[in-house]
DNA sequence: GCTATAATTGCACGATTGTGCAAATATGCA
DNA sequence: TGCATATTTGCACAATCGTGCAATTATAGC
């Protein structure tokens, strides 16, 4: 496991481990559509700058994407990249392969 | 999804979305049996009481559990939670049930 | 062009977080 | 009992983070 890539996961954990940034990601699980910002706004009582913010992580960290529809932005959730990358990072921690005894080298 | 338990989720996520933490989670992702600290400890370039704060959060998280043995304590991963918390958040994600249109309320 | 709305950015602030060091605590062993 | 080792805790500090507000930018529609 190179620290690169700890790191990349890393970042990914800590973008979905904020409440505002997974409400905001709940939000969009249950919105078969894109939505805009100003909707998003709805469901975390916060400013819609902070908002704005916090999408920026999650598309940063690929995990929403966003089109720019006339002076809107639509968010959709990258359901499956972001299940995948559970998935992995779930079998990684149980995967029994790569497994050692106490004080192997 | 109630405030609650999108806020343990949050909190699972943020203890596993730290650089050092997640690389003491592959650390003992590699170990068949328990480590100590100490042992732990070189994982991660850090100090001594680094690796206790870290290793207290991921205990807290039910990342990690620990035994008591004398004067040492030996962690081991809970391997099976998890994944499986990892999986269930994968499979919420994913799940296209509750998907709902645009404006829907 | 002008105005209204959507979104971002700059700034400031308080809170949280990760860290190292030193001291304290706990326990094993001679 | 005394010393060595494992772990935790108190303290301080810098860095990061989440936030609100005001100003700015971008764009649609008149």
């Amino acid at each position: 496991m190179d620290a690169a890539e700890t790191q990349k996961t890393a970042d990914f954990l800590k973008a979905l481990g904020e409440f505002n940034r997974l409400s905001l990601v709940y939000e969009l699980c249950r919105c078969e559509s894109s939505q805009n910002a100003m909707c998003l706004c709805e469901c975390c009582s916060v400013d819609a700058s902070v908002v704005s913010r916090h999408l920026k992580v999650l598309a940063e960290r690929d995990i929403v994407t966003f089109d720019k529809v006339g002076r809107e932005k639509t968010y959709r959730l990258n359901r499956n990249e972001v299940a995948t990358q559970l998935r992995e990072l779930a079998d990684l921690i149980e995967n029994k392969d790569c497994k050692r005894g106490h004080h192997d080298v």
